[in-house]
DNA sequence: GACTTTTAAGGGATATTCCCTTAGAATAAC
DNA sequence: GTTATTCTAAGGGAATATCCCTTAAAAGTC
């Protein structure tokens, strides 16, 4: 169960069938993703960040930091 | 191609097969993984992540920063 | 060249994915 | 309370991906 992703979820007020449009996907794919039945794909684990504008290691529970990394066309030196 | 996945790899002098070994797979599976033919599964993710001390989000192309992102033990306030 | 180590390709049994249909839960209006 | 509507989850199955095995190819050593 990916609860970080479905609590971003609903703080964004969209629906599961929202997201599923966003990923190209069908709902009930959607569904089985945010409880954990179907393993998320690298790249729409990426479209989700990007949405929600964190990392994929908060969307997955690795850190509590919410903020992303500079993202990779942006980054700077130094 | 996760070309950074493969390139930590390497600096850590680490074979695809001792790889395969520290995540339960056979070393095809992971050349397969190395070469974007396979999706990696986040669990495989997270441990790649971990024994190279950086994030998914490196891992993976979002960013350019090679640090991971604060534990979640040990993540702060503010 | 012969040998070893490492990585990649071919093939196939098996497990997973994804969608469809549909059921259930929640809410609202009447 | 029942009729709609919206949202999420479950069941089932065709299509697809996964994973390993075998083997080939590439790279290095002697």
């Amino acid at each position: 169960m990916y609860k970080r992703i479905r609590d971003l979820r609903e703080d964004k007020d969209m629906t599961q069938k929202e997201m599923a449009q966003y990923l190209g996907i069908h709902q009930t794919t959607y569904s089985d993703y945010e409880l954990g039945n179907l393993n998320i794909p690298i790249p729409a684990l990426i479209k989700i960040a990007t949405l929600f504008g964190t990392s994929i290691d908060y969307l997955v529970g690795i850190t509590d930091e919410r903020r992303p990394y500079p993202s990779r066309q942006l980054a700077q030196r130094g």
